[in-house]
DNA sequence: ATATGTGCAAACTCTTTGCATGGAG
DNA sequence: CTCCATGCAAAGAGTTTGCACATAT
């Protein structure tokens, strides 16, 4: 399902998508075969603020993530604006970022 | 406290601050104060991934946050590199970003 | 017969809430 | 005496774990 899934699900949504073909699967199972898949590096957790943990599928190239108030979903969005040695304060050494954006999604704003 | 601090606490920094004046001082009643705290304006929450929720002192000019990876401590950093206009995929509209470095300290640097 | 994956329930963490109390005015 | 903030404990939400069972090999 993460192969087909461009967008990082939480885990009430994996949830529902596997029960969809399993109808008694509990969610102890998702969280077990989560933790899996993660330590194959199939996925990834995409922690968020405000809503916790999500899962996207391993090997995407950097980019980070939009999160639409009205349906409230995360989108992925290609590429980034950050140049990590111009942002460090001094004596701070960076290695990594997370940038994420609010806002309405190309849908909800159809609407 | 707050006002002498400047960077987000986490609710186990607040609660051992208190309990350094009032020995007996319960977490709930920490929660309950910084909710408080937040309806009167005068702080605010800083959520985090994989950090949860923190609180720093309200009006501070736009900023962002360094997480060190050493002291596990957070650092406000002033300005900020992004320009929303730019970053928005198309059909998307943005109203904010957040944005966290990681890395280490000036502090942790320097041992 | 053995091993694996699952359901269920209990445990754990973080946060919130109800209730009774104790001190301040 | 009246209020209100507090301690304590219980309750929720999200996540993890132990255990017994079913299924496949």
């Amino acid at each position: 399902m993460f192969l087909e899934n461009p967008r990082p699900l939480r885990v009430e949504e994996v949830h529902e998508f596997a029960q969809s073909k399993v109808p008694q699967l509990g969610i102890a199972t998702v969280y077990r075969n989560l933790k899996l898949l993660i330590g194959e590096g199939e996925i990834v957790e995409v922690p968020v603020p405000e809503l916790g943990t999500l899962y996207e599928r391993a090997g995407i190239d950097h980019h980070h993530h939009f999160y639409c108030r009205r349906c409230r979903k995360l989108f992925d969005f290609p590429g980034c604006p950050i140049d990590e040695s111009k942002l460090a304060p001094p004596g701070f050494s960076v290695d990594s970022h997370e940038l994420f954006l609010f806002g309405v999604c190309y849908r909800c704003n159809d609407e």
